[in-house]
Order: structure tokens, then sequence, then C-alpha cells
DNA sequence: CTTTTATATAATGTCGACATTTTTAAATTA
DNA sequence: TAATTTAAAAATGTCGACATTATATAAAAG
């Protein structure tokens, strides 16, 4: 959990150096390095991670663009606040469009859909099932499923739409996470659900998927409003 | 149809340079000032807004992240393609999007959104039967109607993204309305689709209303991508 | 002691200069 | 003539300096 003080990469990216920091920068906050609402300070900032001005405010206007950091004229960039009321319309918003990739998801995909979204069921399963669970390894081939599910829908705006909103919930979701990392009885209710899903998907069964796909995305916002209630 | 060259606002504006080019090339793009795929050299802009680097890039940056503007390291930016795929995706995804908060806003909406949308509604009747239509206007109380439809839905962030597909389809709407600027029987058909929508509306008939938007959504995509495959 | 005013300190936002890279043009070679 | 190399020109991206604005501190007034 430290700070990505300096940019990462020997300069062999072909990244300039504001979208470097953006990275950074981004990371830092979703994985709450920064606190909701602390101040950025451009000095600060700029010696952290050993940059200019130019290229730093660069990164910190596409934040903005994104919701991650707010500014006000002459007072500064602040890191975002965060709220009971965000956190269940942002849950609910990326509820809404999951399902609705779902379903155009069903009507539109073919074989290598429910192809991909096999093999990536049972990278999930396998791995949910193995004795020593790391953490980031269960997230990337949970995310990975589910990206496989809405994939079918072949919309490159929808998709990226659901993109940024699982972004904007990242800082909600760890909160989630720091409950149940060690709580598999969570994990293996959760298993079920996906198993299910890969189902409903082979049987096209589109009203089903699309209800269990909203509870399913909705499940940890009552544990996380519990977790936020008591800072 | 002139390019906005300086920044207008008397410096009593308590925005900064950054965000006053941000709105001016925003605008810019959105009205075809400039072309799809058009260089955007860091000098003109300079010259053309009167302005120095930093603020300039710092607009841009926030460009990027509206896909409105791309970039390539080193090889600087271009105001972003339009394309057919595109042009449908958009109005696919907007379809979809204004569908869904029009059945929230059925579920939730209350006595004041409904007087909102009366109101919104009348406005634009009144003034769609008027003698002589200035299309801003129209546009402004057209938007507006719309608007006062999806508010009752209370998502911030379903309403956000309802947004920055509607600024993405501008471009492609302006094309849209060049060819029915002078055309009063579309313009017609259009105004009776309101009506029935907002009928629909008052009495909460999500099936209808839902399927009704979606087509007088996807309604200008065929005129268009005539338009487009004509350039 | 609290409120107001004045001063000093610190931070933001903008600019032009400069190093690096890309693009264009000319020269050389096959 | 076409392809490759070399040189010149132009454009990009980064930096530190500076003017402007906000904040913190101290002095003065009520």
């Amino acid at each position: 959990m430290t700070l990505s003080k300096v940019i990462y990469s020997v300069n062999n990216s072909k990244q300039n150096t504001a979208a470097q920091i953006l990275d950074s920068l981004t990371n830092d906050i979703l994985q709450g390095n920064y606190m909701p609402r602390e101040k950025l300070h451009i000095r600060t900032l700029k010696e952290r991670y050993n940059v200019g001005t130019s290229p730093l405010r660069e990164a910190l206007s596409q934040l903005i663009a994104k919701d991650l950091v707010i500014s006000e004229n002459q007072r500064g960039f602040y890191v975002s606040d965060i709220s009971i009321d965000d956190l269940t319309d942002i849950y609910q918003a990326r509820a809404k469009i999951e399902s609705l990739c779902i379903e155009m998801a069903f009507q539109k995909g073919d074989d290598h859909w429910e192809a991909n979204a096999l093999a990536a069921s049972h990278r999930l399963n396998k791995y949910s099932e193995s004795e020593h669970i790391d953490m980031e390894e269960w997230q990337n081939r949970h995310s990975a499923f589910h990206k496989s599910l809405v994939a079918g829908c072949m919309s490159p705006r929808l998709l990226q739409i659901r993109h940024s909103l699982y972004e904007k919930s990242t800082r909600y979701r760890n909160l989630w996470l720091k409950e149940n990392i060690s709580n598999t009885e969570t994990l293996g209710i959760n298993q079920k659900e996906h198993t299910e899903l890969l189902n409903l998907a082979l049987n096209r069964d589109t009203e089903g998927a699309t209800r269990l796909i909203e509870d399913h995305i909705l499940t940890p916002v009552e544990i996380i409003k519990k977790s936020l209630s008591q800072l």
C-alpha cells in the first residue's frame, strides 16, 4: 500500500509524462492512498512524482473529467469526496448498465462469446476453489468473467460507460474487500451466483440474468454503507 | 457559424483560462467549426484563442477525456473522427440510456416531476406551432422537455452519462438539422411523438414510453447515415 | 476578549524559453 | 526514376520563473 512516489517506467514507454502521472495518480486515488477531500498541492505533487507543472496539471485536468478530482479556480485541486448517496447512486447505475449490457449481449452474442464466457467462468471457478487465494488475482479473474459476459453487447460506448462506472466504484469496493478479504463464506455465495449467471447466459434467459446481475452488483452496498458510516 | 476566435467573457467570470478555452473549443468542435480528424496545432490555437501553452493543453486534456479529441505522443492533437459505426453506436446507447432513465423516472417521479414535464411540454408545443421558428430556441425547448422527463430518475450519474452521450451525438445531430431545418413536416411528426410521450408519462405507461422514446431517438439515424455517406 | 484591518507568507495559474522529436525538403546513391 | 540518406525546418512536450490570488499571521480597534 505504498505511494507510487516516482513514476515507475524506465522511460522506454511511449507515454508522455502527463499520461504517466495520470496513471499513477489514478491508481493512488483509487487505492485510497489519498483520502477523499484531501488537498492535492501542486508543489507537493511535483516533488513526489518528480515532474514539472505542465504535465502534472494536464493529468489533474483529466482526473477532473473522470470525477476523481475537483478544482476551484485559484484554490487548487482536491480528491473528490465520497458519500453514501454517491455510493448508492454509482452502484445502482452500475447495476442497470450491467443489466443492459447483458440483455443486449444475450441478443447479439455468438458462439465465440459463449466460449469466452465459459472459459472465463472456468478460470474463476478453479481459482476460487484453490487453497491460497491472492486477492489481486481473484479480482482479475472475477472482473474478466463479468467482462466476458457483457462483451457480447458489442457496444464500445456502453462498455466504456460501464468501465468508467466500475472505476468510480473502486474506492468504495476497496472498503468491501477489506471487510471480506478473509470471509470465505461470502466468497462461496458469490461463486454460486457466478455459475448460475453463466448457465443463464448459455440458456439466454434474459429475465433471470438481468435480475441476478442487478442483485449481484448491489450485494456489497449494504456492507459498504456500514463501513462508510463508521468513518 | 464563425469561430470563437477570442474567448468572449470580459474577465469578470470566475473561470480560469483553461476552463474558458475548454468551453470555446468544445463548442467549436460540436458546431463543426473544426473537421473530424483535423489537426489541432498548438501554435495556431494559441494565437487563435490568445492564450499560453499551459491552459490550452489543459483544455485539450479534458477534451481527450471527453472523446472529442485524440492525441498521440509527440504527434499532437486531432479532432476525433466520426463514422457511421460510431453514429450508430452512440445513438443506440443514447436510446437505451434515455429509456432506462424514463423507466426509473416513472417509478420515482412525484407531482413536481409531472408538473415540470407538463410545463416543458407546453413550452415546446406552443413554440412548435408558432409562425417563425428559430432553430436554436426550438432546440432549447426540445431538450428541456426531454430533460424534464428523465429528471425524475433522480440519478446524478445516469443523467451525467446521458448528457455526455448527448454531447457526443451533437456533431451528428447537426447534420440532421441541416437536412430538416426547413422541413416542417418532420417537425410535425416529431411533435406528435412529444405529446404522446407526455401522456404516457402522466399515465406511467412504462412499456409504451420506453418503446416510443427509443424509436424517437433513433429516428434521425437513417437520415444522418445518408448525409454521412455523401462526405 | 472578540472583531476588524493590515501585513506577510504561501499557493495557484499563466507565460515564454528550451530541449527533444517529428516532419519536410534536399541531396546522394543505386 | 525510385529509394535511401542527410540536413533543415517545424512542432511537441517539459521546465522554471513570475504575476496574481488566496491564506495565515500579527497588529489595531472596538
